[in-house]
DNA sequence: TGTACATCAGTGAACGCGCGTTCACTGATGTAC
DNA sequence: TGTACATCAGTGAACGCGCGTTCACTGATGTAC
């Protein structure tokens, strides 16, 4: 215990600090990334001021130079932070359960638990998953698509996946993803007190879900139209 | 044909207008809206600046107050008239015919007409949906929210809803506004070169409509567990 | 352990610029007689 | 039809303000000996 790296640290998960400046620079960074992230509560990104970061960290608008090369390049650093959390509900939905209905609930009920935990996280993957930064735009995009892909890969190794052609699991993947953004939007509406109460929110979703599932399980191959 | 109110018209549809001076009023107003949409492409409604506008259309600054009181108050009447169009797709899709698949391929290429038809207005509506400009997106929800409520009226009138509840069917009506949404922006993406082209769009969002609907033949009120 | 030098995160002042908003105005269009 | 007055969409100049970026700097931390 004599021979933490970071003294006065405490606050959020750091990385390894080798020395008290790398240290004192990562508190920083993260200040920035926390502060960005509380503005864009009510704006979005491509009209979040540098020097609005920085007034609300405390440090000078120079300092914001030492980390990102600008208010864009900030953004793609939430976006990876935010899709290592958005990975790990996923992982939660596809987790091996007895019934579909149990998927279904323990999916839904980890996507409200990350909303809870994470909202910041959550408005701004879905804020600026169309919005008017393009950097930003096209690694939320990215980042999804690798999502789907990797959920059309644990879909393949299910049973009843037996003779869906990848491409048709990787439609299936895409409504899964897309859903779940879906829903994650709702439960964030609903918590700021817009749009349905979380519990009509939950409800909804895994109705859809168990609809979705009847879908895949009467999914036949055979007899396809399209080429 | 010798009392045409307006003189110098024969641009876009214009709504009555009865004076010469109220024609060039109108005129200016759709100047506006147009060039706050050429505007939006690459960028997002709340980093949208009046001068910007105003420059684009080759009026002073001061004359926009005589339209709009803000730049969110034009974001506004540009989701009104962006839903119109969408509410003429929707239409499209529910229109009665002989079989699921057809419905389902009209329902496709509608969505795709639209988009060739007026990018501008889709891009708006899937930008701002989640956007940072809170009266744009209240507006933008509840209209999303009055299209789901029509369409969860008319899949009541189908035979193959029989049994099914009210909120069931608005629980369906919502995956399909949202599906349609995010198709939109897809054959968006397609159509500037980004993501998968037009024609592999199609062909997934017909297939994941297949699979919805193969759901909504499946399901079935009894046995409920949600209260 | 102590000393001399190097590194570099953060400073603070300065810059030129475009922003939203206001205001009194102009002149074409509309109205009353 | 002609005239006198009212309306009001659009002007152009002015305002104060906060923006992003640059720069030489400071002083605590790190390194070499």
């Amino acid at each position: 215990m004599s021979t933490t790296p970071a003294p006065g640290s405490g606050s959020a998960a750091a990385p390894p600090a080798a020395s008290q400046r790398e240290a004192q620079k990562a508190r920083t960074r993260r200040a920035l990334l926390d502060a960005a992230l509380d503005l864009l509560e009510h704006q979005s990104l491509s009209s979040l001021g540098l020097r609005e970061i920085t007034r609300a960290v405390g440090v000078s608008p120079a300092a914001f130079y030492r980390h990102f090369r600008d208010v864009a390049d900030l953004g793609v650093a939430l976006v990876d932070e935010a899709l290592d959390g958005l990975r790990i509900v996923i992982r939660a939905g596809l987790a091996e359960r007895s019934t579909d209905e149990e998927r279904i609930d323990h999916a839904v009920e980890a996507i409200a638990d990350h909303v809870r935990a994470h909202p910041g996280h959550v408005r701004f993957l879905v804020r600026e998953r169309h919005g008017g930064v393009a950097p930003v735009r096209r690694a939320i995009g990215a980042q999804l698509d690798r999502f789907a892909e990797e959920v059309a890969h644990v879909l393949a190794q299910d049973a009843e996946s037996e003779g869906w052609s990848p491409e048709d699991l990787r439609m299936l993947a895409e409504i899964y993803v897309d859903h779940m953004v879906m829903t994650a939007s709702s439960f964030l509406q609903a918590a700021q007190g817009e749009g349905p109460e979380e519990a009509a929110v939950a409800r909804t979703a895994r109705r859809q879900l168990r609809l979705v599932s009847l879908g895949r399980r009467h999914w036949t191959t055979a007899g396809e139209r399209d080429g």
